[in-house]
DNA sequence: CATTAGTGTCATAAAACGGTAACAAAACTT
DNA sequence: AAGTTTTGTTACCGTTTTATGACACTAATG
């Protein structure tokens, strides 16, 4: 079930139709009180989310859902007029897994959709999370290198997973803790650093080739190299 | 590379004019039996896929690929005569990236590809700047030059970002430190031309062209000389 | 209840980065 | 051409940021 928060009725309407010939079951809503109301009475395993929508932005109900536990990994497409980086990264930063500018073909919308579904529900479609020679697997909660298993703490599986989400991209130690700790906890950003390390050295440490990269200045990101 | 799997030949040359003149590698391939021997011996970056092919389907092809975990994420765009909702569907089910109706334009389909490559590309969703060999991607927070990747410390990747946001236009010193630095910061102007020096250097010093430009009396600005 | 695995912090070491001054070079001015 | 202004370059050193090891504390396990 897709959730379709847009206050455009036209431009609902286009949106309905085309993720119903896709296959997607799809509501509407056209106001950010409701989106959130309909949100909490019947969790849609998808969101796509106008920026601007009356009564509470789309960025407000992003990071509003990023704050309870049961809708961070909510899936969401941030849809917008705008087109600035800034606005990219912020929708980025705010916790949407895409960003559309208008317009856009609904065809597009559909193929991120899924993009985004295989990359992010991996235990829905029985997938598993894979970067180089690195195996996650979400169901199993077990991690495998080069064939070999790995045992990390719940807190390094964590982290592992939040990069392996999103490889290359970078993660800030805030986003970190907010993907593997939850939100509303305060933790010093230097304890991630430590889990880090951790993280490392259970991944092969000096012996393989490192695939955390260090950003100074921003976080950690999955890298090859 | 881009492989373009078609079985009339004149469509075929179109395409692949096309497509180099946008930059693209291209091979072709009449059939789809030599369409899959294509792709084992040397995967191509992406496969522009008609449905109709003479001994194997567009669509067996797409569905085979799609079993061979080597082949799980070569991106597809699948191109047909055929313009049904349920076509689609089943584009998208076998696992096409995309799917295009004839007759189309070569426009449409580069733009296309490159909405695909960016979708599905190590950096995903990453958003990139581009100015002549140089990109720069702020989600994985990496400078590539004419292939290369680059190595800049926060300062020169904030000052590079803010050039290849305005190509071509002049900054001053005082606006580069509003936008690198923050505003209501007090440093030497002196002290951007260090970082544009450094800057430089990183870039490739004189061993490639300066994308620099000094305009004496204002600033810099980035230009192809 | 004893033991162990897992966590968060701190202190310290090690890098990486950044701002400046000082001088050289280049570009304008007259 | 000499003088003046602006930019390029280098070296230096303090600061910031990250890596690492040790330790205390808690939750989990048997």
């Amino acid at each position: 079930m897709v959730l379709i928060a847009e206050d455009e009725p036209g431009q609902a309407e286009v949106l309905k139709y085309n993720l119903e010939s896709s296959g997607f079951g799809v509501r509407t809503s056209p106001n950010g009180a409701d989106t959130l109301q309909q949100i909490e009475e019947d969790r849609p395993d998808f969101l796509v989310l106008d920026w601007m929508l009356p009564e509470i932005s789309g960025i407000e109900i992003c990071r509003r859902l990023r704050k309870i536990e049961q809708n961070k990994d909510l899936p969401i497409i941030m849809v917008t007029a705008r087109g600035e980086e800034e606005d990219r990264i912020r929708a980025l930063e705010v916790g949407a897994d895409d960003y559309m500018v208008k317009p856009y073909s609904s065809g597009e919308l559909v193929a991120r959709i899924n993009a985004v579904l295989r990359r992010t529900s991996p235990a829905l479609i029985g997938e598993k999370l894979e970067f180089a020679d690195l195996v996650l697997d979400l169901v199993s909660r077990k991690v495998k290198r080069d064939g070999d298993f790995i045992h990390l703490g719940p807190k390094e599986f964590k982290i592992l997973q939040a990069l392996m989400q999103r490889p290359g991209r970078v993660l800030s130690r805030r986003q970190i803790i907010d993907l593997a700790w939850g939100q509303n906890i305060y933790i010093e950003d230097r304890t991630v650093d430590v889990h880090i390390r951790r993280l490392r050295s259970a991944l092969g440490g000096d012996d393989k080739p490192n695939l955390i990269r260090t950003v100074r200045g921003f976080g950690y990101s999955l890298d090859q190299e």
